[in-house]
DNA sequence: CATTGACCTTCCAGTTACTGGAAGCACTAT
DNA sequence: ATAGTGCTTCCAGTAACTGGAAGGTCAATG
């Protein structure tokens, strides 16, 4: 398969698909053209991975799960303690991402919007002590 | 106040603070040592900037907060839509990482996590088509 | 006066995971 | 022969810093 077909059945870009085999996640042959020739394998990793990546894990992650799935002996454990780390990279990011939320929402509620310039956000940003209302 | 004491004032790095002059946020003048010499406006925008960017406002935004902030004749709606483009991409962000948390969740529940091979969270990734529970 | 240590300077490179674009070769069909 | 599509490599840019090297400055101490 050339690399316009894989990124087809792949749902990733050519150019990613380059960029993974430079810093070889992915290892296709060549044909004599000089094209690349994906496997079957080789198309099925890049599908692993674009639902690896979809799902949040970083690109190290993704060669360690890449790895440990082709890795017969593997103990589940460790697959899921990558999963596990991960989790808590997304909860602590969506903590922080509500925390902002909340003081925005509360921010945005109480900003008149029109053309005057007084304005609560501008007010909170600058570090004002103001009363709250 | 040298670099070192708005660092301390603002909570920003002082490599940050340089950075922030490269990219042109903040214009301090320099004293005869070839040091920064920040004044009280400077370190209020830095205190600005820090507190924008720990809401996750862009680089950009912050610029534009920054001008409106000194704007006298700004429209709060301006500030106001900046702010609310910033929710929309919270928003988004949010639901993003909690489908990913979903899933991940669901499939880490399934798994083992001992040291048999087989795992659900591979299985998974690897596109398989496997029955729940 | 010399030296030490903290603080400041600039500049270069690296980070994450791609993405865009230019220049040029390969393949297919007309 | 030519047009159009797809492939190749390489270079540069993105966001927002961060680390580190090499070297100047300042305040205090011996």
């Amino acid at each position: 398969m050339n690399i316009g077909e894989v990124a087809e059945a792949s749902g990733l870009p050519a150019k990613t698909i380059r960029y993974y085999e430079d810093i070889a996640l992915v290892r296709p042959a060549r044909g004599a053209n000089g094209y690349r020739a994906f496997s079957e394998t080789d198309a099925h990793k890049l599908k692993f991975l674009s639902r690896a990546r979809s799902l949040g894990f970083t690109i190290e992650e993704c060669r360690t799960l890449l790895s440990l799935w082709s890795d017969h002996a593997r103990s589940s454990a460790d697959v899921k303690r990558v999963a596990e780390q991960h989790l808590e990279r997304i909860a602590a990011k969506i903590a922080e991402l509500q925390a902002m939320q909340a003081t925005l929402k509360h921010l945005v509620g109480r900003c008149h919007g029109d053309a005057r310039p007084d304005c609560p956000i501008l007010d909170d940003l600058a570090g004002e002590e103001g009363s709250d209302t």
